[in-house]
DNA sequence: TCGGGTTGTAAACGGGCGTATACTTAGCCA
DNA sequence: TGGCTAAGTATACGCCCGTTTACAACCCGA
């Protein structure tokens, strides 16, 4: 018997399945796994987030966005999504969304929640942000095109293994998304 | 009872599986969906190819590479990467090798021979290419990146959707290839 | 103190998966 | 033409999945 505190257990879980989630993406990570992680019940999680996508849905839902890298001036923009990506390239990210995304993007029963999530806190919020900003020229596809290349980074990350970046290619990298965001 | 041909039928399910895999990715296709796209026995796959993932990779080698790009003069290769993936962005793809690269990733089974392909096939004779002509600062860091962005193409399209692809976004595609290609 | 509601547990359910096995049938050749 | 071999079939195995259910243990207020 554990600590038969509500709220607790139901924390414990929620941090083991994000934690999981992020580690290995929705469909490889099981309530079994979960609920070992935390140390309680698999039934707990059924019963304290519905199933195991709403439990899914609500990790995602508390995870912070990349909209902090958005904020402060658009030349700068360039510069600061590239550190933030070299960060991602070869550092163990402390946020798991975006990991979240490319690993979880596969699976149907959640790919609403992926894509409206994708959508509502990266690609509209930039879209915006270069409308408003400087020359609204094609900002939803230049919003894209950055995003596209921010999942791909992650994506080969993934498939062959992080690589120790160098400032040079964060400077490339600069450049990368300075083209991508040029009106 | 079919045809009762041994290499009809074993074509039969080879390019059910390839069709399949490039459609919904190796996790959600199952030999149960093969074999009956391919009108044929379930068992038939185990017998024939050994395995669900040796047939995978069967597939998977039997892909034509984007080899073709890589060839022709250095200077035009930005355009044509970005002809290629403005075409991929909003148009069926004939290969399906990118597509079941980016959407079998996830699963460990065949991480190995997903991962193996993408360095055999794309990034290493593109580093290769790049090392031989020209400058050859950081071929690899390059390959990476052009690889990168690939992929992140492929898995935005799938998200979200496609989006047909104006000249101009062409024009935007191969500043970030040039960018990113840069020594 | 004791009973009721809350929390946690164990087991089972129904289903899908990849694979293996025992069997039936078709086609060819002596 | 009859039988043998290769091709195809039906079914079952064992496993894991997410979820449900029936039950046990605990805590707290009356």
């Amino acid at each position: 018997m554990k600590s038969r505190d509500r709220e607790a257990t139901r924390q414990r879980l929620f941090h083991a399945a994000r934690s999981l989630f992020a580690e290995y993406g929705y469909e490889h990570v099981t309530v079994r796994m979960i609920a070992a992680e935390a140390d309680a019940n698999v039934a707990l999680v059924a019963r304290y987030f519905g199933s195991k996508a709403e439990l899914f849905a609500e990790v995602l839902a508390g995870e912070p966005s990349i909209r902090q890298v958005f904020g402060g001036d658009t030349e700068g923009l360039p510069r600061r999504l590239a550190e933030y990506a070299a960060q991602r390239m070869h550092a163990e990210p402390d946020s798991p969304i975006l990991r979240s995304l490319e690993r979880s993007a596969g699976h149907p029963e959640i790919q609403n929640v992926v894509r409206d999530r994708l959508r509502n806190v990266i690609i509209e919020p930039l879209a915006r942000l270069l409308a408003e900003s400087g020359e609204p020229a094609a900002s939803m596809a230049r919003a894209r095109l950055v995003t596209s290349i921010f999942l791909g980074i992650g994506t080969l990350r993934r498939l062959v293994g992080p690589e120790q970046g160098t400032p040079a290619d964060v400077d490339r990298l600069t450049a990368v998304f300075a083209a991508a965001l040029k009106p």
